[in-house]
Parts: C-alpha cells; structure tokens; sequence
DNA sequence: AGCACGCCGACT
DNA sequence: GTCGGCGTGCTC
C-alpha cells in the first residue's frame, strides 16, 4: 500500500541546499522520530549521519528515493526548538541548515563512513595471474594480503597518488577486492568494572560464614578482599542492610586491597558478582551553596534589571569594569533555577578562565556545565545528553547529572535546551562572538536573542563597554538600561596617562633601546616592581619583529602565497606568515640588492619580553600569545605562576585584556596604541575605546590604586582622551556621529560579499559584475569591489564588496534581492571559478 | 563533503 | 599518443 510507506525528509551535515527525501523499510518505522539521527546513504557510497525533519506519506515524483540504512536514535538528539533556531540562523546568516548542524552537532555525534578496501574473498588468488595486473594493481594486491583492509587514503599514500579510485575501481571491476563502507559510533562511554557480593551470600550468613572458614586458611589475599569490601560497604556487622548504590563496589578499589587474581578468584567462587557500568565522565562538584552578597548597588541594579524584564525581553547591564557584575549575574542565575529554567551563560573563548568557572560553581555546584572548545569528543556528548535531560536512567550506577546551568562559549548556544529561562552575554562587545572564518557566520550574542524568544526567556548582556548597536538599542527603549557606575567595594578606577613616543627626551629614549619604552613607562614598572606590586604589558601583535627591512633598498620579505610581510619568530628561529603558517629561514642577503645588512623591525610580544629582561635582568617574566598557549594546559599554567606571583611582568596580546582578575596588578603599560588607533575599518575606534578600556580595567582592584600608560604618537587623539576620561557617553556620541554620516551601523546594516579566485583577471570581472547584479536593487547602498588589506592569501586572490542598507529595510527582502543577484551572477560561466562567501553584520 | 566526469600539460 | 593533474556538478 503506498500510502503506507513512510518518506522522511532529512538534514545532512553538508553545505547542500535543500532537504533530502529517504524511505524507511517497513521494519524501522515504529522508530522513526523526528529529531532522531539516521544513516543515510548519500551520493556514490559515502554514508551520513543525517537528521529526520519531517516524516510524511508522499513519494517523490522527481526520483526514486533511497531506502535509509538505520536509525541511530531511539529518543531524539535534536529538538523542534533547535530546528526553528537552525532553520533562522541559516536564513538570517545566509548559509545552510546542514552547516548550522554541523557546528551544533559534537564530532561525537556525527558517524562518518570510512571506506575499506577487502580482498575479495571468493576470489581464488592461487590461480592470479600477475601478469593481468598493473604494476600499481599488483602493489595493492600484494599490500592488501598482509593487511587485509586499507583505507582509500592508505592506498593513496602506497601508490604515491593523490586520487587511486581509477585503480581501485579496476580491481574491483576485476573481481579482486571489494570495498565496503563502516560506519561506527564515535561516542564511546565509560565502561567501568563493579563487583559486589553475591545476592546468595548477602541473605544467607551461614553459607558466607562457611565461605569466609574456606578461604581463611588458604586464600589471605582473597580474605583481604572480601574484608576490604566489608569493611568499604560498611556492612561487617549487620550484612542485611541497604548498601550504598546497590552494594556495587569499583573493581579498581577492591584490587588495591588485594590482587587480580583474588579477586577473581572470589568472582570465579561466585561469592562476589562481577558487572560493567556505563559511568559519566562529567564531574561531580559539590554544591557550596555560599550566599549571593550583593552591595546595595549591585542590589540596585538586580532590581532595575527585574523592572525592565516586566516589559522587555533584553536587558544591558553597562558596568565598568570591576563592577561586580558577575555577583548579579549568579543571583538572577539563581532565580531562574528555582523557576526550573535553565540557563546559559555566555563567555568569550578566552575568558572561560578557571577563575570564572570557580566562582560560578562555587554557587552553583554540579548544576554548572562548562562546554569549550578544549573538551574531548566524548564530554560534548555528555554534556550534549546532559542539557537534554537525555541521561539514560537504566543503569543504578549512572551519574545523573542535568546540567541546569551552562558556562560557555560561543558554540555552546548550539546545544540541545529544552526549557531556557534566562541567556547571559558577559562582554556582549567581544568580536570573538561572531564566528567568521567558517559558516554559520553567525554572532552569538544576536543568535542568543533569537533563541532566547524561541524559549520565551529573558536575556542579559553585559559589559563595560557595549557594542555601540547594543547601546543604541538600549538608548531607543528597545532594551532595558542599567547602569553600574561605581567600582565594587573601595576599589577606584585606575589612573590612565597618555605618553606621548615622539616628545620624550630624544637621549632618554635612545638609552631604552629602539624606542620600545618611554621613560615613563620604565620609571612606573620600577615603581611598581619595588612595592612588590605586577605588572601587565600589552602589545598586540605575536612574535619578535613584524617585518625584516633590508637597510639599503628597503627590500621586505613577503610570504610566498600571501600578501604580507614574514614575521620574524626568534624562539623558533624562523619567518613566519600568520596567514598561511607558511615559515622560512631568515635570508641573509636581500633578495633585491644582493645587501646582507637585514634588519628586523618593530617589535611583538616576544621583542618586548627579551627587552625587559634586558633592562630588568632580576625580574621574572612571562609571555602570554597564541604562540605560548598552544598546549592544552599551557594558559592555565601561565595565569597560575602569575595568580600566586611567580611571575612579575607578563607580557601579551590580547589574551592580557580579557577575563584577568588579579588583586596585585598596579600598572598595565599599552606599548603602542598607534595601531589599534589607525587601522582602516570602520570599528577602528570603537575596538581601540574597548581594547584600552577593558585592558586598563585589569589595573588596580581592592585596595590597590592602578595605574595605566598608554604609549603612543598621538597623546591628543579623541578616543585617548575618551579612554583617560573613563568617557563611554562621550565616546558614544561622538561614534554615532560618524556612523550615521557614513552608512555605518547601527543605522545601517552590513553584508559584506569576498570573492575569492586563484584567477586575478576573472576576479576582477566577476566582481564587478555581482557589484552590478546588486546595484540593480541596492543602487548607491552597494560599495567596491575592492581589494581588501590582505588581497592575496595562499594564492588566492580577495576582493570585497559592502551592501549598507538602511535599518528600516526588510531584512527578508534583501535577502531575497541578495539571493537573485547571486544566481544572476552564477549564469554567467566564467564566475564558476569564483567562490563567494557571504558575511552579514560583519564585525 | 566526496566522488565522477571532463578538459589540459609532462611524460613513456 | 596517454597518464594524471585539477576544476565543476550532483547527490534524495
């Protein structure tokens, strides 16, 4: 009966368009859920972990649709809430559904097929005739009888060729191997042996106590055994009693009582019973349930947030640094918990220091889950299953942990809430929030908005120094605006002084070597070091020099497949380009004048730290940048040797600015604002107010009054003078000055197009076509193409073009005219050779 | 994403 | 002349 069939539509984890439609065997139908994981076959014989969608009762009339190899799931992963949010970020962001799954979904999740390749083995390989064979036929022949099964990529590597399917495909058309697709689960639980003692000897005392006379004689190591778990189960006296967790006692315990073969051994006799449990990996902290105290002004502000949240759905909690701001959060964390919600608070990457996880699981115990980037596959998944409320409850021994609360970053609004009441944004300004390499280009704070109406839940976004969009919608009564002006406690705001590079004492600064440190700089850092006092450096940019100069012609040494200059690495040794990671060793002649007088020039953080040691030879320092928190745990080591004064001076990029709460911090140093101040893009200054802002807010805490120096060549520069003044009104005003005369947010809103070609001449075609495309509907609101700063990178050529449209527009329809400009584009054929990624409220 | 088909350059 | 490179299109 046709009307029986059941057709699901699914999402596939791949940058495809549409929805794909399977069959379900008869057999798989009382299974099929929607939000349940499927595999699928899709295209020639990759298999997929997809996701159903829909479930309906219509065959395709286009093509036959495939049968789906099975059905993963027996409780959904993925909720119709994920589902709307997916299908809005994939609209709003432009991009498509599977590559919003692909983001939320942990690696864990997603099951893969691996093709292996088999001798076949109804093959007789006694009569092969070699000879019938190529030379690389024979090859894999030969590897595949010691090896039995290889990977294409392994045949690849053995046939040094990059693609080996035409071989493999002529020994299977031969009969002589078969290939076969695997897929496993990836997610791989805890598997932890218990034993206890047997149910027989619990309820019967004069057979354990026949038991306990056999082995005392002849077995003291199993008789240690059975004492130590006696003893462990607190039973000795008494056997009847409930037990802990159903007597069931870790295998491991028991055997640093004794030894495997005791134990055993007691297993074998069957006095003790042997099972494996599935055990969490998360981690069980205990509650400390301290009390929330808050000042009468953080008291203030949480009712003002309450007021607002009558009416509004979003609120912005403006509060300078050090305000206390985290103290307010955990109070209304605490509120929504006992509403039975759930919350999420979001950080950027980079903050989800061990201080801040510390302080919240201090109140919030083992509801708290942290989820990062630095967490194994196999946590997501726990915490994944864990926010879903999804913890199997089979097994007597699991953990049952619901995690309510969540601390984490950017990604970790992807995972699967049922029932949010309140999303915190903390530093809702850091750019770090928008994902912008790889699609979903989608910024957390304004998906968090999104999400949050999809629960009905409220929203808070924090920060010293807002988004100059976020304050505007404060300002229009869109969101709610509160206010913390003060420091906590008797803490007061640092004292910032502009110093200005080119005014100094020419001698003195010739005596502080390449004119890295003002006199004042020097004179505050050795303030600071004699009353015990530390310091933080700052410069934004990695590695010692930023370019190598030749000292007769000029010349600089480029990256090979980008355009930009090598950066000098003096603890590796060598140049290196930060776009493609491409390194070299430092020529030592100029490529153009044949001159072997090279000279770096500039100075990153690594120049800075070996300037300091050089001028304070007794002073511990340290360095903190990309480059020296690679490993895992390298950053928490750092901010641990600093937290207990191991260090004096650190040095940084801006890792240094964000997150650090140190009580000892008296003088942060800001070698050079000149950067930050001047680099052509429209958020120039307002990133420059934040970075200087947020940095200085890591000087002077409790009783200790900070200090902050900012270097640079324009002392007299607004946003200097903004940033002394701890101004953010001002600032305010006066950025939105430039923004409405020059089309920028928040009146205006932003997608930005980047074309990309190893073709320099097709490119620039092809640019200005899509630029007219659009202008047919955005008219004068479409600018470029342009090169962008960076124009070529590992090859291929950039080139940009900007569409500002007007706040009031429909955001649908531009989208709309943004789609047909691009398949109007795509008619042409030379545009096939350009990609085109589309970024929307760029930042 | 991956795999197949189709078109161009460096080799037996 | 072919082998093998990569560039483009399609996948229920």
């Amino acid at each position: 009966m046709q009307e029986d069939t059941i057709f699901i539509d699914v999402v596939l984890p791949l940058a495809v368009p549409n929805l794909y439609t399977y069959r379900v065997p008869a057999e798989m139908k009382q299974a099929v859920r929607i939000g349940s994981r499927v595999v699928v076959q899709f295209g020639k014989s990759k298999l997929y972990t997809a996701l159903i969608r829909n479930v309906h009762h219509t065959a395709p009339s286009a093509y036959e649709a495939r049968y789906i190899e099975s059905i993963v799931d027996e409780a959904p992963v993925v909720n119709e809430i994920q589902f709307s949010f997916w299908d809005w970020i994939a609209s709003y962001y432009m991009c498509h559904t599977g590559e919003v799954m692909n983001a939320a979904l942990p690696a864990g999740l997603k099951l893969s097929s691996e093709t292996k390749i088999v001798l076949n083995a109804e093959y007789d390989f006694s009569n092969l005739d070699l000879n019938v064979l190529t030379e690389k036929e024979s090859m894999v022949i030969e590897a595949l009888q010691s090896r039995t099964t290889m990977l294409v990529s392994e045949i690849a590597d053995l046939l040094k060729v990059k693609n080996p399917q035409p071989v493999i495909r002529s020994l299977r058309e031969k009969r002589l191997v078969v290939n076969y697709e695997e897929v496993s689960e990836r997610y791989k639980p805890r598997i932890i042996p218990y034993v206890r003692l047997s149910e027989d000897f619990i309820n019967d005392e004069e057979k354990l106590a026949k038991a306990f006379d056999s082995i005392e004689a002849k077995a003291p190591k199993q008789l240690q055994a059975l004492l130590f778990y006696l003893n462990k189960t607190g039973n000795i006296n008494g056997l009847k009693k409930a037990l802990p967790i159903d007597r069931w006692i870790k295998k491991s315990d028991l055997l640093k009582a004794s030894d495997t073969g005791a134990v055993n051994g007691l297993v074998k006799k069957g006095l003790f019973e042997q099972q494996e449990f599935e055990i969490s990996r998360l981690k069980i902290e205990k509650e400390s349930r301290k009390n929330i105290d808050l000042s009468d002004l953080q008291r203030k502000s949480l009712d003002e947030i309450h007021m607002h949240f009558e009416s509004k759905q979003v609120v912005l909690l403006h509060g300078i640094t050090g305000s206390g701001k985290t103290e307010i959060y955990c109070r209304l964390i605490e509120e929504t918990l006992k509403e039975g919600k759930q919350v999420l608070f979001l950080v950027p990457e980079i903050a989800l220091t061990t201080q801040l996880i510390y302080r919240v699981r201090n109140f919030f115990g083992e509801r708290v889950g942290v989820y990062h980037s630095k967490f194994s596959e196999n946590e997501r998944v726990e915490i994944w299953n864990s926010v879903a409320g999804n913890v199997s409850t089979q097994d007597t021994l699991k953990s049952h942990i619901n995690y309510d609360v969540v601390l984490g970053a950017r990604s970790a609004l992807l995972l699967p809430f049922t029932n949010l009441g309140l999303i915190i944004v903390d530093e809702e300004h850091d750019s770090s929030y928008k994902q912008h390499d790889v699609a979903p280009r989608y910024h957390a704070r304004d998906s968090a908005i999104y999400l949050a109406h999809l629960h009905h839940a409220k929203v808070i976004l924090g920060s010293a120094t807002p988004c100059l969009e976020t304050y505007y919608n404060a300002k229009e009564n869109k969101f709610g605006l509160v206010t913390l002006s003060q420091r906590f406690g008797a803490a007061s705001m640092p004292e910032i002084e502009a110093v200005d590079t080119r005014s100094e004492d020419p001698k003195a600064i010739a005596k502080h070597r390449d004119k890295l440190f003002t006199p004042r700089l020097i004179d505050e850092i050795k303030i600071a070091l004699d009353k015990k006092e530390q310091v933080i450096l700052f410069q934004n940019r990695r590695g010692f020099a930023p370019y190598t100069e030749c000292n007769t012609c000029n010349w600089v040494p480029h990256c090979v497949q980008c355009d930009v200059a090598m950066i000098y690495h003096k603890s590796s040794g060598r140049l290196v380009c930060h776009y493609c990671g491409y390194s070299m060793q430092p020529p030592s002649t100029c490529a153009a004048c044949g001159n072997s007088d090279l000279r770096y020039k500039g100075f990153g953080t690594e120049k800075i730290e070996e300037e300091i040691e050089i001028l304070f030879p007794e002073v511990k320092t340290a360095r903190m940048d990309l480059d020296s928190t690679r490993s895992k745990y390298a950053y928490k080591q750092l901010l641990d040797d600093f937290e207990q004064g191991n260090v004096d001076i650190l040095i940084g990029t801006q890792m240094v600015t964000k997150g650090l709460d140190f009580d000892n911090v008296s003088l942060v140093g800001v070698i050079s604002a000149d950067q930050a101040l001047n680099f052509p893009d429209f958020r120039t200054h307002e990133k420059a107010f934040q970075l200087m802002t947020q940095v200085s807010g890591r000087a002077g805490r409790k009783d200790v009054k900070g200090k902050v120096i900012i270097q640079t060549s324009q002392p007299q520069h607004a946003i200097i003078h903004l940033v002394k003044e701890h101004d953010y009104q001002q600032f305010y005003q006066l950025q939105m000055q430039d923004r409405q005369q020059f089309h920028y947010p928040p009146f205006f809103r932003i997608i930005e197009f980047t074309l990309i070609s190893k073709d320099l001449f097709v490119l620039n075609e092809g640019s200005a076509q899509l630029a007219a495309e659009l202008k047919k509907y955005f008219h004068e609101r479409v600018l470029g193409p342009e090169f962008p700063l960076v124009a070529r990178i590992r090859n291929e050529f950039h080139k940009t073009i900007m569409l500002k449209s007007e706040r009031e527009f429909s955001s649908v329809k531009i989208r709309e005219y943004v789609k047909i400009a691009i398949q109007d584009f795509n008619r042409n054929e030379l545009n096939k050779k350009i990609r085109v990624r589309i970024d929307v409220d760029p930042v």
